[in-house]
DNA sequence: TTGAAAGCGGTACCAT
DNA sequence: ATGGTACCGCTTTCAA
């Protein structure tokens, strides 16, 4: 009789049978009038004192213990460690929030700072979600996928550079934007190309792999390829247009189109001509780039849509049996305007 | 063409009784293993027994079950409806999430299209969270946070134009922004105001209030405000500076600075001087608009920090009894550049 | 038409 | 040092 795990002074949250109390049927009836289940015929006088009853008391059903009694939950898990800033993220990210809530599942985002992928997966797996996206800023094994499972998940997808076993995998690999931004300045005569490199945490998830497709594309054509950090800050972008020409770089891949709006600016001040002495590529497609001086060429990317990828999430959690699928998405496709 | 038979769907998810069962020992000493309960002491030969029995089973606790038990859970929800795009109001989110996480909650972002206040209260206190902060978005009632707090939510915290009672309450009052912009015109002579209204949904929660500030400032003045809606689009733009001549006005308050950046290069385009015949001013002091030729006269918005909200949250789960706060903040300061 | 009761998976008190 | 067991709040047979 002593486990009363919070005995405050204030009122208890009321329960079912609280409600069944007042309204003087029982727990059972309070269940099926408040689901309208229908298998049961509830008479309307009774249905009304129950939902008198519910009212009064401010009565909201226990969702844990629902879904510990039905055996599942709806619960999505979208794991977050460093959810990298940038608009068109943002923008993939608010409409997979969106479209998952039409369909009825609740999103738990979670933050998985400083676990290894399979202590993640076992901390994920304690929500016991039906369905795991990892946006892939943690590295989900083979055996996290198999954790999840176990424990109920029905579908477990991942997004990132590579396919992980056991999962539907939806293959984005950000070295194809490196090809292509490095692919263009080539074929624009460029053989000593600069790659800005963000230092803002959280951006190597995609600015390493983007490198490593300039690397790939420039390297076996006998060009040169230079790494170049920078801040995102005024300073930091004088300072280094201030030492541009001992870089001796001809072209410049700027990361995305607001690294390369702030190049731009600090290399013109600087007087260096774009894109006569450097020219400049950015990537995303976005708007700004649209608006500068000379018009910024960029990389559009296709990403998958928040709410395709919301769909597939349904599909499989729908359908479990069907084998885990292998997506290459991401095109990427060269816009050029000006700046090359 | 044989089956895949090693769908879970088949076999069911480890309980603690199924790791007691292959130890040999009893649930409850289970439980004390696992949870390393410093109240009793159990042997190491039990201890590793158990431990063993978990790992082969791939046994994870279920936090549900756990936390009905408990009484209580970790969660802090998130309510947001549309989570306005925009680089300072996400990278508060993610400071947020990021700070949360740390203090060791688990954070549910809950999509609340087309609810209203109290229906989404009721939606919320289903998931017995342990604290609630409301971004604004949903408009919660004196009636919505006392559902919530009946259910359990120690803390209930908005972050709104205005305070809610019974709710600790950051006001944050997006019409100083206008005020400021205002202001600010004024003082530099103008008195035909035009105001950028972003026709993108999810923004009129800040841009109404802005233009409202606007007008508070202007009219006692004299001058005239005249609100200017404007899709986030070069064309629209485009469109906007063919006719901005027959609008009349000698400068413009633009939202933000994106909206501003993309108005700007219009203007400029159409041959309107900056700042000469048209004062442009944004809000946000991004980075963008010190890049920008004339550079961008700005709002600059203190708004509190996400960890600064994190800490309030935990202090308030904490200490419930305290009386709910009302703290204002935002402060707005212009910073004057070139196109004022 | 309604009620009694058996769990779902854990935790923690009380015995042993 | 362990085991037995009574809950947490809700759904869902099975009886009455």
């Amino acid at each position: 009789m002593s486990q009363t795990p919070e005995q405050s002074a204030e009122r208890p949250v009321p329960t079912s049978a609280d409600v069944a109390r007042l309204a003087g049927v029982s727990r059972a009836t309070v269940s099926y009038v408040l689901n309208n289940t229908s298998a049961v015929r509830i008479s309307e006088p009774t249905r009304r004192r129950v939902r008198e009853a519910a009212e009064e008391l401010g009565y909201v059903p226990h969702a844990a213990a629902r879904s510990l009694r039905a055996g599942h939950s709806r619960i999505v898990l979208l794991p977050t460690a460093h959810v990298p800033v940038g608009p068109l993220y943002s923008r993939f990210f608010n409409e997979l929030q969106w479209a998952l809530r039409r369909l009825d599942y609740t999103v738990v985002q979670y933050g998985s700072l400083g676990l290894d992928g399979d202590a993640a997966a076992r901390a994920w797996a304690e929500l016991r979600p039906v369905a795991v996206v990892s946006l892939g800023e943690v590295a989900l094994t083979a055996h996290g996928v198999e954790v999840l499972k176990r424990s109920g998940a029905k579908a477990v997808i991942t997004l990132g550079p590579q396919d992980v076993e056991g999962a539907h995998s939806l293959v984005m690999d950000q070295r194809e934007v490196g090809i292509r931004a490095a692919g263009h300045l080539l074929e624009r005569g460029h053989r000593r190309i600069g790659v800005i490199m963000p230092e803002e945490p959280g951006l190597e998830l995609f600015s390493v792999p983007r490198l490593a497709g300039v690397r790939r594309a420039v390297e076996p054509a006998g060009g040169t390829v230079v790494p170049i950090p920078l801040a995102y800050d005024e300073d930091a972008a004088t300072a280094l247009a201030a030492r541009w020409r001992d870089l001796g770089v001809d072209a410049v891949y700027a990361y995305n189109d607001e690294y390369a709006m702030l190049l731009m600016r600090a290399l013109q001040d600087a007087g260096i001509g774009i894109p006569q002495e450097t020219a400049v590529i950015g990537a995303d497609d976005l708007l700004l780039g649209r608006l500068l001086r000379p018009r910024l060429s960029t990389v559009r990317i296709d990403m998958v849509t928040g709410q395709h990828l919301a769909e597939l999430v349904d599909r499989v959690v729908r359908d479990p049996g069907s084998e885990p699928e292998r997506h290459d998405l991401m095109g990427a496709q060269v816009v050029q305007r000006e700046s090359t």
